[in-house]
DNA sequence: TTACATTAACTGACTCGTCAGTTAAGAGAA
DNA sequence: TTCTCTTAACTGACGAGTCAGTTAATGTAA
């Protein structure tokens, strides 16, 4: 028998096909509102078949959660410092690798949606995931600017953690309002591109509202 | 009968009692896990009585999340610049309506994890009116800030809003990780007094990182 | 090359607890 | 004797998870 190729969308296979799907269900309507059966309905298979491949609809979440986890850790790794600069050497650096957030989170906008926003007011053990993705966000974010500190491009503080601290939150804070605008809309459209966006904030991540 | 002086807690209305009950267990469970056999109970009624004074789950959260608004529009409209001053003088005054507002939140914990937090994954109108207060809040902050680039004090940018939208995402950002902690503990206790966490986001705000 | 066996993948009707909202009956006041 | 407020018991829909059975592919032995 002939062995045609197969199109690559039929070639997934259907845990893949199903956890797609679920991915933009989840960020749309949110986990409570999303349905086994649609689910199953937006990857044309019946409900057996989903218990087929996963063990239930939480767990379907979770390993999203875990999945977007580590691709997400994987951009913020490639972004960290290697050399002494000038402040606008520290700008444009800080800029560069905001800008790669940016475009992940742009390519990946379910996945952020389901980590800033419909990840909360789930059930316990989704939520546990969500925040274990952001305490890993954090820390790859620490060992960086401990090593800006330690290279003598920012000033030593007393306390590193609520340095960090602050930074993260403006950082996931201008990414959900970048991606998602006031109304959290998932198909909104920010005036910005996202390195205009990455640029603005890494100003002000440097000099704050002085430093036009 | 005697008529003895009740206590306020037994003189607040139904609606009040049962508001403050609900407010506690979403910010707690979550809106979709708690159920209003859960909020009957913890007002000490039945479900009939719930009825008599909601017409649904949803327009209970909505009161309490409009309300809450109120409460939260009050505390920024105070903060309103008046004078012009130097960058310390800034500091100081920014830092000062920051801590009115971390006080606030921290006083209406519950209030804070609704709008923050719990809020999102809920049904679209109730999402809704979550977002209206933070655009109301943003809007609020939008006033101010014009007013310190009109006095000067501010160097004028090209693009009021994308300034306006960073320094509300750094606020919320800080606020909520101040107040839950990164597993988003409705019970979590930051070691950092609001005032402390008020200066230190001041000082970020107006010079950034450099700025230790 | 036919007959039988095994298994992974899949189906969809069904179950069964849960929960928002209803109702009918009353208590106390005015 | 009507109005406000309260109750306990009820209803009906909904949705996660189950299960008895189907299908198609591959194996295997006469």
């Amino acid at each position: 028998m002939l062995s045609l190729p197969i199109s690559p969308d039929q070639d997934q296979n259907r845990r893949q096909q199903l956890m797609k799907g679920a991915l933009e269900l989840f960020a749309r309507k949110g986990y409570h509102s999303t349905k086994i059966s649609d689910v199953v309905k937006s990857a044309g298979v019946s409900q057996g078949t989903f218990y087929w491949y996963f063990p239930s609809k939480e767990k379907l979440a979770i390993d999203l959660i875990e999945e977007g986890r580590e691709k997400l850790r994987k951009v913020i790794e490639q972004g960290y410092r290697k050399h002494a600069g000038t402040v606008d050497d520290m700008i444009h650096s800080s800029a560069r690798l905001l800008t790669d957030l940016f475009e992940f989170a742009d390519e990946n906008r379910y996945l952020m949606a389901l980590l800033l926003i419909k990840g909360q007011g789930t059930d316990p053990p989704v939520q546990e995931a969500v925040s274990q993705t952001w305490i890993a966000f954090e820390e790859a974010f620490k060992v960086n600017v401990a090593r800006a500190i330690e290279l003598g491009m920012l000033p030593g503080s007393k306390d590193l953690n609520i340095r960090v601290n602050i930074l993260v939150a403006l950082f996931t804070g201008v990414l959900s309002k970048w991606l998602f605008g006031p109304m959290h809309d998932v198909d909104f459209q920010s005036p910005y591109t996202s390195s205009e966006m990455a640029e603005e904030t890494a100003r002000f991540e440097i000099r704050g509202l002085l430093g036009s």
